[in-house]
DNA sequence: AAGGGTGTGAAGAGATTGTGAATCAGGCTT
DNA sequence: AAGCCTGATTCACAATCTCTTCACACCCTT
């Protein structure tokens, strides 16, 4: 699907430029412009995915800005995140009533900003088209296994063998193999727990799902 | 539906006096009055929409006065803005307890006074379909969580870790995760804290909204 | 029938988390 | 300055869940 495209608008402000490179870093594409004029130069071109702006800028206020923008046919679509230096900023609800997505303030945890530009990005992927139903999809993020459409959440050491045979399905995995993986070194396991785990997971999501292949290992069968 | 009243406390204070010719300038119908007693005279006659109330009074605070309209029946539905002068008011928490609806620093723009006055008096008719369909809504803002239509004020660190949460919904997060996102690093705190504040959390939002993943971490829960 | 390999039930060991309570720090009040 | 309150942190113990191990049954092949 590609990086997501975000134009930054940072009002020659270090705090906000500062978030070029941090941005830059993670998994996006990064446009940063000083000003009101900039951003309209580069809308057509960059075609942004999200912008953020600040709500103090020189000209007009980031508030009748985002107004503006979500308004236009072409642009409303576009994400807009108002950023904020200042914490106790009495304009946040004039700001979200403007049409913006979301509001920050400076200084903002790196997660908490990661976190919240991905769960905005990720909202207009889920929309339209569903996904289609996989016999096994691993969320790691969420711990959770979906199998056949159900949702299941499984203890640790379930779910990371899970996840292992999944990383190549139809692949048969050994118990050593399985052990190595799993365990580290020094508290090796004896015996038949791995037998046992898998047992365990064959209960909760479905005996079908993983094969025995006799005297070498077990198997994730997807086709 | 015909101009909101307003009932303004301005305790003598020209700052707070001034407020009559503005707000009556715009669409709003105002009443001012000087103290505590005046305000209880005018109550019935008036039927004021919303109170603005200094947090210092003379008798008694802004705050207990606060308290003791929302708990009688007739009052408690009237909107209350506690107004403070100094910038930092640290009783701003106690304040929003009280059931004060806003609270507003002077000097403030009269945009943004407009602007939150507005929508406080809009808010009424958007809350009830609004509740029902967000479990969990965090006010970074007012500092505010509404977790199943309630409102709660949580201690810094508690709103901080929950914001954490809130900004990937269903994600686990690792207390490794938690501790770095929240404390700085080399303040970094040990064993069970991250716990504790957990605990603090759900006793106060329900235990329902986070979830434990054994060896992993926790989780938000939304749907 | 014998034997290797695996499924299954159960139980003890082990690890993780929930919980009550003590301690400490900072702010505010008296 | 002393005392009180709230919040943050830590500790110890109990409750709970997970992991591991064992024993036995079962299947398949020889």
């Amino acid at each position: 699907m590609g990086k997501h495209r975000i134009l930054l608008v940072h009002n020659n402000k270090q705090e906000f430029r500062s978030l070029k490179d941090f941005l830059g870093a993670e998994d996006f594409e990064v446009v940063a412009v000083a000003d009101e004029v900039a951003l309209k130069e580069n809308m057509g071109d960059f075609n942004p995915d999200l912008i953020m702006l600040p709500v103090e800028l020189s000209a007009k206020s980031g508030i009748e800005l985002c107004e503006e923008i979500k308004q236009k046919q072409d642009y409303s679509e576009i994400f807009i995140v108002l950023l904020s230096q200042k914490k106790e900023d009495h304009n946040i609800i004039a700001g979200l009533e403007s049409g913006a997505d979301d509001f920050l303030f400076q200084p903002v945890h790196e997660r908490v900003l990661l976190g919240r530009l991905r769960a905005l990005l990720k909202r207009r992927q889920n929309k339209p088209a569903h996904q289609e139903e996989t016999a096994l999809i691993i969320d790691q993020d969420r711990y959770l296994i979906i199998a056949k459409g159900v949702e299941y959440y499984l203890p640790k050491k379930e779910f990371e063998i899970l996840s292992l045979l999944n990383s190549r399905p139809n692949k048969v995995f050994s118990r050593d193999e399985i052990k190595n993986a799993i365990w580290d070194n020094f508290e090796k396991v004896r015996g038949r727990t791995v037998d046992v785990h898998i047992r365990k997971i064959r209960e909760k999501i479905g005996a079908g799902l993983i094969t025995t292949v006799k005297g070498v290992g077990y198997r994730l069968e997807l086709n």
